[in-house]
DNA sequence: ATGTCGTGTTTGACACGA
């Protein structure tokens, strides 16, 4: 079973990489991040077409997720219970037993800023809530594009700004982890310098100008089911291509 | 190096978010 989280900056834009890439690969979940449309305009069929079901939460210009699945996801939920956010950023479904969470974590923009403190309460809200769902499924996947590189490790050397990889986001990352979740990228060998986004400025991306922002947790009972995990740089590299790759992990899991 | 995208409107130029 493989599930993926990829940013697609605009579905729209990027429904043709989507669907090779979907053609290529077979992932059994993908989780989508920055659709940029209004639900009525979410290709549905064309998605059907190519042998995924799909939930979504849109709006117009900004944000947007979904998960597309092989089998259906059931008991959807969309943003987090409680808290009152127009942005759509979260929704949630079990598939295959399996419950996952699909986020757009807030950029933050800058340290500092109402942004960043929009940012802060968001991610302290998304913790207890993910708390309660643990409880409720023991075996929880939480992915998306988290805006936060978690270590040093994970940021170019020569990234200078403070957001993404401040020590206030970097606590609420581990503050995540310590709900009983693991980095699935972190439980294998990798290479140095693997990112998952560059900036479309600066020819970042040819210089591997990035950070390892998007993510993929695991619950402790999913941990023996591992089996890799990795970044595709594929798609990055085909004209017109979103500013962030696919990140897939494979659990050994008959679907 | 206010650099590139995507989307939207106050529309063929600019504002915003990233």
């Amino acid at each position: 079973m493989k599930i993926a989280t990829w940013n697609v900056n605009s579905l729209k834009v990027r429904l043709p990489h989507l669907l090779d890439w979907l053609a290529a690969e077979s992932p059994d979940v993908v989780c989508l991040q920055e659709l940029k449309l209004e639900d009525k305009a979410f290709p549905v069929e064309e998605l059907a077409a190519a042998g995924y079901k799909a939930v979504f939460s849109g709006q117009k210009t900004y944000n947007g997720v979904a998960i597309l699945s092989k089998l259906d996801a059931r008991d959807v939920q969309i943003g987090i219970p409680g808290l009152e956010d127009e942005q759509r950023r979260i929704i949630a479904a079990t598939v295959d037993g399996v419950r996952v969470i699909c986020g757009y974590f807030v950029n933050g923009q800058a340290v500092g800023s109402e942004k960043f403190a929009y940012k802060m309460s968001w991610l302290a809200a998304l913790t207890a809530w993910v708390r309660e769902e643990l409880q409720q499924h023991p075996q929880l996947v939480l992915t998306g594009d988290f805006n936060i590189a978690p270590e040093a490790r994970d940021a170019h050397p020569d990234w200078k700004d403070e957001i993404h990889v401040s020590e206030p986001e970097r606590a609420a990352f581990r503050a995540l982890l310590a709900l009983g979740l693991s980095d699935a990228f972190r439980l294998f060998e990798q290479p140095e310098k693997i990112y998952s986004w560059w900036d479309y400025r600066m020819m970042a991306f040819r210089r591997n100008f990035g950070l390892r922002i998007d993510h993929i947790l695991i619950s402790a009972p999913l941990l023996p089911q591992a089996l890799r995990c990795w970044v595709d740089k594929a798609p990055r590299k085909l004209e017109r291509p979103s500013d962030h790759a696919p990140v897939i992990v494979e659990l050994k899991r008959t679907v």
